[in-house]
DNA sequence: GTAAGGTCTATACCTGGGTACAAACTCAAG
DNA sequence: CTTGAGTTTGTACCCAGGTATAGACCTTAC
């Protein structure tokens, strides 16, 4: 076995993931073994450790294994890769920029609701939420309402 | 039909959710409709709205539907569903306060990759990738490790 | 009245991202 | 050489949170 490169298991509890996790990204084409030993284990070195950390910070991101899957193959020297490549990174990063302003609201909320619960036993919690959730105009019933188009 | 009060289309178009969704939440307890016409129709208020709005926030912010329930659920008044409460919050907020972080880094490293992708051809995009990946140690080889315990 | 659209229940299926388990083979310590 | 741990393939199953579809019934516009 070439030095700096290990199996399985050294994988694994460098990444904190399980084997079979990263066998299944393997099957869906995100991490390939950097080789094999004679009777057929799977070899891998500190760039698989890179590799399967980023898989895992960018699930945590909100990127499916698909779309990490691309970000990992792009040739950034491919015109057309890179086109691809950025179009995703535009969606992503205003996906990001919307949730982590979600997030923060949200963080908001409870953070509330929890200085709610230390202090006086005030109103009902579920009022409380209501009460936190941004505010919408209710439709009106219009009794006489007139049918969707479909 | 009571005035305030309409029927299921209404609250899926307030609250941009399907029918569906909106009768599995009733399934599991997070959504009752206020009443019912006499043929069966469920009816729903502004409250509902406020209610399947505030789920979508926090499912968005990481909660899972049984969480949601028991936030939708609790009693501020009741000592003992409020100490439940209190400990899902803390839980949940620190959970996104590490998410926040976690989304911050994710958004930095995507847009230094975007603009790479638009700046000069330069190292290859999985390359580039690995490198804004939080460094790591990664395990030695050790040729004769010690089997473990199990 | 008729037709299109809305709603009901119930059941089946889907997706993403795994886990569980079996059966066979290999490796290393004693 | 034996034994238990590690690995392999393959298939099955799981969960959350839905969607799809069928078949029946209701409601509204004209």
């Amino acid at each position: 076995m070439a030095p700096g490169v290990f199996k399985m298991r050294d994988l694994t509890e460098a990444c904190e993931v399980s084997d079979q996790a990263v066998r299944l990204y393997e099957r869906l084409g995100l991490l390939e073994p950097v080789g094999r030993t004679a009777k057929g284990y799977r070899l891998y070195d500190a760039s698989s450790v890179e590799t399967v950390r980023f898989i895992k910070q960018a699930q945590r991101s909100g990127f499916i294994l698909e779309e990490i899957k691309v970000l990992l193959h792009t040739d950034i020297r491919d015109e057309h890769a890179c086109d691809e490549m950025k179009t995703l990174l535009d969606r992503k990063l205003h996906a990001l920029t919307e949730r982590l302003v979600e997030l923060q609201s949200m963080k908001d909320v409870l953070q509330s609701l929890r200085q709610a619960c230390d202090g006086e036993p005030g109103p009902l919690c579920p009022a409380f939420l209501k009460l936190c959730v941004p505010h919408c105009t209710v439709p009106e019933p219009k009794g006489a309402r007139p049918l969707r188009r479909r």
